[in-house]
DNA sequence: CTTGTTTTTTGAACACGTTCAAGGAGGCAG
DNA sequence: CTGCCTCCTTGAACGTGTTCAAAAAACAAG
């Protein structure tokens, strides 16, 4: 029993691991050497780079032995996702308001980039190491992957809740599938976002003020009576990729 | 003198570098060891994977101290690289008379795309330890970085002969952008395909057979008249978006 | 309190990518 | 042949992420 304690348990399972994506915290005082931990990481990245800090760096700055980081998080990755999924949590408070404020799709969909984006801003250069692994469906941490389904679907909420009544209103055969799509669009954004060292990341700025509205006319264009051709062929395209 | 001879010499300068990517080589027999390790690493690669083999084991595997590697390689992935570059080599001979083999753009894209494919079919998910780190722009390695510049552009170039008297006709304002565009496409698809595990990746041939058709169409709708907005609009994004 | 169990902590040990000082190997000048 | 130079080769050593057996601490039951 205490070989099978000292597994990593299922995560998909436990509604707890999106808040905290941690390895079993039972105690309180646990919870808070997780947390010095975690800071202490986050600290080191900030100030030396992901790369630069070794684990050894995080386990002296949090006073603890080396081993410990591993009894709450399996890798040195998942220390980034750790920081991830904390926004993540924030996210959910934040951006539903903010979605409900107006019916402007275009002003929806900036709310919910703008927010993710300001939430990243501090540790900007430090999700290169998370899309390093996780652009490997096959890890555990891709975004694609399973065990990261609760939080990417939460993700992809907003957007479901972003099309809602919104203007211009968007076709019904789109509504299963545009949610997913335009998450996929914020990742593309993120990514870029990521690398963009023009000042204040102005460039990927000018990118969302150009597309967006791309976007927003897409969908408007593609309501037209005539149009229904084209967004049952899109759609389709869609369904063959997705296995 | 020794010292800087240490140093790994600067690249882009040199021609010979597109062929090989490997360090200075300057006997026949020492052209004969990387030639060793680069093989046993590939052959060994196939087998069990990138992450599963050692660089002593690759070294063991060619018959030479563990050191050896790193004389010709800079690193593990740099062995990648040197795939790459091989199967690069190779495109440059059998891409351009397939080019012009046809004026349909459409098949002129589909079959640079094809072809590349095919190269990399042995080695489909060896590429993976390419992205992983090819993906940050300031990595030696990436496709987006100043090192890779040559290979790049010859790659580009596929796409600039494509465009050339095609049918249907290519908008002039379009020529000097689109074959970047054509590229990154190109990189899009290949970064899917290396993670489709459909039978024969069939998933990727229906997302080709879907888009190609749907660029080309893209490109026939923005050279009528009335679209010349759009494609200033689209064009002005892009030059935003390249700082 | 004592004893048994679970949770947390420790630090040495391991495997791997990479570096480097030292030493051949082969040629070339005197 | 001798000394010297450049090219190539070696394998030990280093630093790092990660694992693990064992100890310590916290807790539960009697």
């Amino acid at each position: 029993m205490a070989r099978a304690a000292r597994t990593p348990v299922g995560r998909a399972a436990r509604a707890a691991d999106l808040v905290t994506y941690s390895l079993r915290v039972a105690t309180a005082k646990a919870e808070e050497t997780r947390e010095r931990i975690l800071d202490a990481a986050l600290s080191l990245f900030r100030d030396r780079g992901f790369d630069e800090t070794t684990m050894r760096d995080i386990a002296a700055e949090a006073g603890v032995a080396t081993g410990a980081a591993y009894y709450y998080f399996r890798s040195k990755e998942e220390l980034v996702m750790a920081f991830y999924a904390r926004t993540a949590e924030e996210a959910r408070e934040v951006i539903p308001p903010l979605v409900t404020r107006s019916h402007d799709l275009g002003k929806r969909i900036r709310a919910i980039i703008d927010t993710q984006l300001k939430q990243f801003e501090k540790h900007r250069r430090l999700m290169v190491a998370l899309v390093r692994i996780g652009i490997d469906p096959k890890h555990p941490l891709s975004p694609f992957g399973e065990e990261t389904g609760d939080m990417r679907n939460a993700s992809i909420d907003f957007f479901r809740a972003a099309i809602v009544d919104s203007k211009p209103p968007v076709p019904k055969d789109l509504v299963a599938d545009l949610p997913r799509l335009l998450w996929l669009y914020q990742m593309g954004i993120i990514l870029f976002w990521m690398f963009d060292e023009s000042r204040g990341q102005r460039r990927t700025r000018a990118l969302l003020d150009g597309t967006i509205d791309l976007v927003v006319r897409l969908i408007q264009i593609s309501s037209l009576p005539m149009m229904g051709r084209l967004r049952k062929r899109l759609l389709a395209i869609l369904r063959a990729v997705e296995e």
